[in-house]
Parts: structure tokens; sequence; C-alpha cells
DNA sequence: CGCTATGCCGAACACTGTACGGACTCCGCA
DNA sequence: TGCGGAGTCCGTACAGTGTTCGGCATAGCG
């Protein structure tokens, strides 16, 4: 019967030309270490590159070894979204009076996660509320106390942490899909808005308000733009909800 | 040779027999067709169903026939996209004074837009700022005269609107992706929230702060609750935007 | 030593987007 | 009237996807 099976179209198929299959050399696959993978092979070719087989390979591992530690693979972009969470720093417990700059380096340091990480904007759009992970808690929860401690009672400071995040977020997805649109296209920053330059001219001929707008757009570095966008946002909001803490705080 | 051809399972596949091959029944496919009939099937079916191949057959055409009208899939949802922001409502030419109110229906409307197609959020990230079709023109447009009406300058105005837009995708994005993840459980949105209830409080156990944030989960009306935050969290930007304008217009 | 649990993987399945080439219909021009 | 080209539609094919299943080999436990 074994004899039998030693069959015909490999040349030598025995134990010893066998690789040995490594015992346990890599420390073969774990939930933190897919993850980690996972994220790198995301931030260098994107979201359209993440695919069980290609992230298989990275890890020599087969496409379907994730199985073992993951139900999905909705369920391993809900554990990548966790872990870029995991980069956002919160105050630890916030001063009372500080909480305008506290809240304005937590929203900051949102959106650098962010950016870091542009194909997020892809994914946050499918991953709800749902998202209970260890970093989401540890940040909300740190967003949330910067409210409670200003003063606010507890609900309101839900609303106004929602409102910040909610703007962050908005914010921070635009300009990461604008990220990924230009790392596709190659160029530089200042060479892809240029060539986007008489399309959308053409495309706001009917209306002159927006003219001024893209013509604004070669003007400056893009780059300290959108930072300076960012930071104007941030201060009106923050501006808005100052008024709600002042409000109850007198 | 022609007989040879004459096969096999058939029956009899004759000349007689043959349907005719309508000749312009259908005025065949055209671009706002297939735009309408994707948008169709994807609200009732969601992200995850758009084919194709189930786009095809709903419209009985082949998977492959809409590459005379397309370039790509991509492009195809470039121009969904542009026809969800056709549902949204600009005001023509904002009375100076109103701009507030002007900005707040706005905003409203952008809202409903996104949360009656909530396969939106999925794809608000990946279609950039390189958005330049004509129903995403004439909203930016309107909304940036709303700020140009309320008198401040052109670059600040395009600020004040990035703000109040981001602000809007960002909070609806989060709730149309509840929406999506509701309407997969198949349970009502009292249902599902108490069924999420346990799972929120154990990962929540850490923050004793967020505990009382997901207890006042099963409290009101879902669906008011939302309303509410929405509407708070826009008072608070619009608080903070009409500091700007009271700046520049004394 | 043997047994069972566990992690790993090859093969297979249903399905995707898209390139290609052929067939058909229509329209303008000779 | 006939013809040729342009435009549309689609069957086929290909590479690649997520996921299931069944068979392994090993690890840890008795």
């Amino acid at each position: 019967m074994a004899a039998s099976r030693a069959n015909d179209k490999q040349p030598i198929a025995s134990v010893w030309t066998r690789p040995e299959r490594r015992k346990r050399d890599q420390p073969a696959l774990s939930r933190s270490q897919i993850v980690a993978e996972a994220v790198r092979l995301l931030d260098e070719e994107g979201i359209g590159a993440l695919s069980l087989r290609r992230l298989g390979t990275r890890l020599n591992a087969g496409a379907t070894s994730f199985y073992s530690h993951v139900a999905n693979k909705d369920e391993l972009i809900e554990l990548v979204v966790d872990e870029v969470y995991g980069e956002i720093a919160v105050p630890e417990a916030g001063a009372p009076a500080d909480w305008r700059a506290d809240a304005a380096r937590c929203a900051q340091s949102l959106r650098a996660a962010l950016l870091a990480h542009p194909w997020m904007a892809s994914v946050l759009g499918e991953v709800g509320v749902s998202q209970l992970g260890p970093n989401v808690m540890r940040v909300s929860a740190g967003m949330l106390g910067i409210f409670q401690a200003a003063g606010l009672p507890a609900d309101e400071a839900d609303l106004a942490f929602s409102t910040l995040a909610a703007y962050v977020i908005g914010m921070s997805i635009s300009e990461a899909s604008w990220l990924t649109a230009l790392a596709r296209s190659g160029r530089s920053e200042q060479d892809w808005a240029a060539e986007l330059w008489p399309a959308a001219e053409a495309a706001a001929a009917a209306h002159p308000g927006l003219r001024e707008r893209y013509a604004a757009l070669p003007a400056k570095d893009p780059r300290t733009l959108r930072d300076e966008k960012f930071g104007y946002g941030l201060d009106r909001v923050l501006d808005g909800l100052a008024g709600a803490v002042g409000q109850r705080a007198g």
C-alpha cells in the first residue's frame, strides 16, 4: 500500500528530499504577528493589495492558515483598525482647565494616525460602531474624559466628543483619499495638483465661486495648506465646544 | 462546414425557431440607466452585492456590456456617487443674513442623502477629491456661496465650508455604517443595541467613563437619539463658524 | 508509549473584474 | 441601392479572490 503510493510524477519524493517541515523556526503564526504584517502590507501597497494569499506568502504561510487565528477577513480588518488606534495618544487624566489643549492634541494625534495609514479611509466606512477593540475603547474613553474633566455632564460630554471625532475623521478621510490617489499616480503633490487643474477648472466652469478655489491650489505648499485647513476647522469646532463648556461651567 | 456545426444538444436550432433577437425594444443601455439601476441595486442589497454580472442581469445585459459606457467599475462608482449628490439641495443665492439657517439646511440635506444610501460610507473613502462630477460641483459651489454671502473672503469661505462638510461627512459615515451593520443583522435598532450591550460593557470594563455611555444606549428611541446627536454637533460647529463670520462682518 | 487537540495547508468552489474577439445593428456616403 | 465603418453587445477566458473541507504533522498530556 505504501509502496503503491510511491507514485509517478515526482522524480524522487522520499523522506530525505522533504524540506523537513520547519519545526518552530518561526514562532509559527500569532495573531499579533499577523496583524502587524497586515499593517505593513497595507502601508506599503494599499488596501487593494491585502489578500490572504499575499499576506500568507509574506509570513511564509499558506492562504488558509489564518482561519485558525481569525474568523474572517473582516475580522482581520477590525483587528488592524484597532492596531492603528493604538498609535493615538490620549492624555492620562486631563487637568480641568487644559481641556482645549488636550482636545487639540488628541485631534492632531488621531489625524496623524489616519494620515500615516491612508488606507484607513477605505476601511472606516465598513467597520461600524461595532468597533469594540481595546484601543478604540481607550481612545474613546480618553477623549470622553477630556470633556468630562472640562465640566460637561456625562451625556453632553459624549455629544461633544462625538462632534470632535466626526470633524477629525471627516477631514482626515478626505485628506487620506487624496493621498492615496496621489500615491497611485506616482507624481508629486504639486505636479498632481497642477495636472488636475484643467479638469477641475472645466468642471467648475458653471460655478464662478469655485474658480478661485481651484485657482488657489498651486500657490502654496500643499502639505502646509492641508495642515492649516485642518487647524482652522479644528479651532472653529473647539470654539463651538468652548461655548458649551462655558455655559455649564459658568 | 455549416452542416457539421448543426450540433448535438439543442433540439432544433434552426433559423425559424430563433427569437428574432429584439431590435431596439429596450433603448439598449444608456449611461444614466446604468447608474440608476446601480443605485437601486446598492440601496436594496448593499455594496457587497454590486457586481457587474448582477447589474448586468438586472438590466438584462451581459456583464461586459458596460465597458462601452464606462471605463471601469471604479468609474461607475464615481458616477453613482455623483448621482447621490444630486439629491442634495443647496440654496440658490443665499440672503446674506440667513447664512446660518442655509448652512444648517444644507448640512441636513447632505446627511439625509448619505443616510438614505448608507453604502456611500463604504465608498466615500475610496473616491477622493478627484470627484469632479457636476453634482458634487453644484453642492460645493452652493455651500461655498453660503459662506461668501455671509461675508467671508473667498479663501476663508473655503475653509469654513470644508469644516462643515468634514463634520457632516464624518458623523454621517459613522451613522451609515451603523445602519448597514444593523441591516445585515436583520434585527430592529433597539434589539440590536440591546444585543450589543453586554459585549460593549465588557469591552468598556476598564474605562468607567464609558460605562455610562453604553448604559444610556437603550434608554430612548435610537433614531431620535441620532438626530439629536447630529443636531448638537451641527450647532456647535455653526457656533464656531459664526465666530469667524462675526469677526469679519464686525 | 499512545491519544487527542491544534495549527497548517493543498485542493476545490463559487465568484469577481476585465481583455479579447466576433457578431450584430445602424448610419452616412457612394 | 449597396457598402463600409462605427458603435454596441456579449460569450469566453484568465487571473485572482475569500472561504470550506479533509488530511496531515506536530505538541502536549496521560
